[in-house]
DNA sequence: TAGATTGTTAATCGATTAACAATC
DNA sequence: TAGATTGTTAATCGATTAACAATC
């Protein structure tokens, strides 16, 4: 029963998918073969019954009285996470966070292609970002319209991401890694977000901190 | 019924805290004096019941017949984020992105104050960092003794956090904003994480976006 | 075969939403 | 008072955990 029957897959399991990818990879590296449930629960800090759920929401990927093949788990979760080639992606916003944010993208990242970086500083124009040159904000619609990029990176302050959102989902891209702190996902119906908001999670760090939870 | 009964309050409501501190910080600046519990929540996407739920977590803030009073409710949740003073913490890793998150944390977060920040590779040690000179790893520990840190921010890569991390517990830091792809919470009790995977967060959008969700 | 472990259904738990009495 | 809106209890929904039959 290997085909997928991935019909609506929960956030709850999406987000856990990576965290998967990471600990199957690591496993692959040290040469590990076999898996059972409770062993990868143990690892990551989870329940055998979720493992064995969250991965039936994508097919059998087990053997019965086995256990799990770290490297069929791997290429299916791979499959699933980055198959269809590399999204072409564009980054908004070339300060400190977005510069950081280029290089885990070009680097590090799996799965996406970093093809332009727009700032509205005519400092920042025309300066090199990881063998891209920066470049105005005033070229973005003639470049989404020539290259249609799927993902927009937002490393914008939150007026800025105001202003641009309408314009970027008016240009086809229907899908951000939000740094800003505006929420596109009240504004816009139909659009995938992905938010890091970083101030949110030093508060959330903070409440909890404080009152000892 | 304005004093706090705040006995146990659950993740989800915790991590909603801070967009309501967004929300009503912008409608204080805006003059706007008064609001009902189903304004915000269709500003933010939610709905009256769980504003009303989440600020009962608290004690009560509104007024029956009347509403909330945005002052009131702004000054409520900012004292449950930031009060007693700000936080001491020290920065682990200088790299792009612990440079881009010293000048987040020092310039525009509130809550804390960054005291120290730590990097292994001499290039870095000695180097000045947003007031700070950047220590090396090796003087952590006599640091961590004189000054007690609460918050450690971890920017380093998964194999240093790995390494690192039980010193650090062991110096007495209970309370980590990490952005390494290891897994603290895992491996200890008692401790406070607040992850940023951005790495995972990468890789969940990718698996929206390639299998339209 | 017996033991192990999956795939899957059922039970539990917790969070969200709805309802409504209290009250301004 | 009547209308509005909270605080709070009850109902619903969804996610997690437990149980167990299927099967390697």
């Amino acid at each position: 029963m290997s085909e997928l029957h991935q019909n609506k897959v929960s956030l709850p399991v999406i987000k856990r998918l990576p965290k998967y990818y990471r600990y199957l990879s690591e496993m692959h590296q040290n040469g590990v073969v076999k898996v059972s449930s409770s062993e990868l629960a143990r690892m990551m800090g989870t329940t055998a019954s979720q493992v064995r759920q969250d991965f039936n929401c994508f097919g059998g990927f087990g053997q019965q009285g086995i256990g799990y093949q770290v490297d069929v788990l791997l290429s299916e979760i791979s499959k699933l996470l980055f198959s269809e080639g590399d999204l072409d992606t564009i980054l908004i916003g070339t300060g400190r966070l977005g510069r950081a944010i280029s290089g885990y993208l070009t680097g590090e990242a799996r799965g996406y292609r970093l093809i332009a970086a727009f700032d509205k500083s005519p400092k920042e124009v025309g300066q090199p970002l990881g063998g891209l040159q920066i470049q105005d904000i005033a070229s973005l619609s003639d470049f989404c319209q020539e290259h249609k990029p799927q993902v927009a990176v937002l490393c914008i302050p939150k007026s800025s991401a105001q202003e641009l959102a309408p314009v970027l989902v008016g240009l086809g891209i229907r899908n951000f890694w939000n740094f800003s702190h505006y929420d596109l996902s009240v504004a816009f119906e139909g659009v995938t977000v992905e938010n890091v908001h970083l101030g949110d999670s030093l508060m959330s760090l903070g409440y909890r901190v404080r009152n000892c939870q």
